[in-house]
DNA sequence: CCGGGACGTGAACCGTCGTTAACATCCCGC
DNA sequence: GCGGGATGTTAACGACGGTTCACGTCCCGG
């Protein structure tokens, strides 16, 4: 089909406004919120009056939801990847998994913050998918940290997982303060020790 | 000065409509974040009509403030007296800061939710003002980590605390679902496990 | 008992903002 | 080189929501 030529030429190749469009807003919506940013907004952001977004997305929620869908299937798909590629050891499992989330975290501190600030703005339809997402790959984590801890049940787990979540996105309000490596260091170490206290 | 006896009286003694407003509010804003709900939600949520509400705020954004401003100010005045009473042992003041936190969270998941969320929907002034005292409360954290890793600078440590606040916050995501002192516990020894490692 | 302040109500005002419409422009393939 | 799709622009529409207004009611102190 063209439309799936068009569709990877437009979004893969080169990385052209829709892209631009979603970075803009991502970066935009995290430092105020998606509901105090209009599409004008998002338009001069990139160099375009807000009417021209219309061409890329139907909707102010649409882009929205591409964005928190975006970043949930990354999360899990790399989640699942990381543990599939890291033996039975569930510490080994643990540890890359801790790591994945630093580097996520560390890399968009932005698409933290508005993957849990504005799930709320979103229409009931992508929000629930969103929580399904989030939900497996919270599911991957209670998976092992049950195993780390085989005598806790999974509500514990859940609670584990969220905990270390919060730790380690934490670095939205800690960025840039510290060296890139030293903060990795810093954030893999507690989240280590908090998991498997 | 009668001023402050009728807001002693109408803040203390009776838990009297201003109150109900911003409890109702606080609830209201968690869920759905300040700018998606309206004054006329608040207001039903009290059993009054919207514009009533402006009997008792100057604006829907002094509501906020006020909201904000009491939770810093409860924060940071809470946090300086338990390190206080908590002698020299850095340690001892680590727990007692953590178990602050941890009653906090869980008493006011929903205050915790909107505390970081909507401090962006604030006007300048007043945001700066519940900055301020944010960092203070940091500061606190700040000293008694700096006194437990001696060998950290002021950066590592700061970026320690946000991450432990991000671990113990982390309530509004996995509230209900675990018995409160089962909750309790897990979240201190976790917090602790990552402060100190 | 009566005058005033606290508290509410419904209606109207007005700015903001998402969205659409009507109209250009540019460029690529036939 | 010509027609059409992709991409933008400006203007306008319509809804929503914060805020104000004019008006009631209730109650309490002199």
């Amino acid at each position: 089909m063209t439309d799936v030529d068009t569709a990877l030429h437009t979004d893969a190749a080169r990385p052209s406004r829709r892209e631009q469009i979603l970075r803009a807003a991502a970066q935009l919506f995290a430092e105020r919120g998606s509901r105090a940013v209009g599409v004008d907004d998002v338009g001069a952001a990139v160099g375009v009056t807000g009417p021209a977004i219309y061409r890329h997305f139907a909707s102010k929620d649409a882009m929205l939801a591409e964005m928190l869908l975006r970043i949930s299937e990354r999360l899990l798909a790399g989640g699942v990847e990381r543990v599939a590629a890291a033996g039975d050891d569930p510490l080994a499992q643990l540890r890359t998994l801790i790591a994945f989330q630093v580097d996520f975290a560390l890399d968009n501190p932005a698409l933290i913050t508005v993957h849990d600030r504005d799930l709320g703005s979103l229409p009931d339809g992508d929000a629930a998918q969103v929580r399904r997402l989030q939900r497996r790959y919270v599911e991957v984590w209670v998976g092992v940290l049950g195993r780390l801890h085989p005598s806790a049940d999974d509500a514990t787990s859940r609670a584990r997982a969220h905990a270390v979540f919060g730790l380690i996105n934490s670095t939205p309000h800690s960025a840039g303060r510290l060296p890139r490596a030293q903060m990795a260091g810093l954030l893999a170490a507690m989240a280590e020790a908090a998991a498997t206290s």
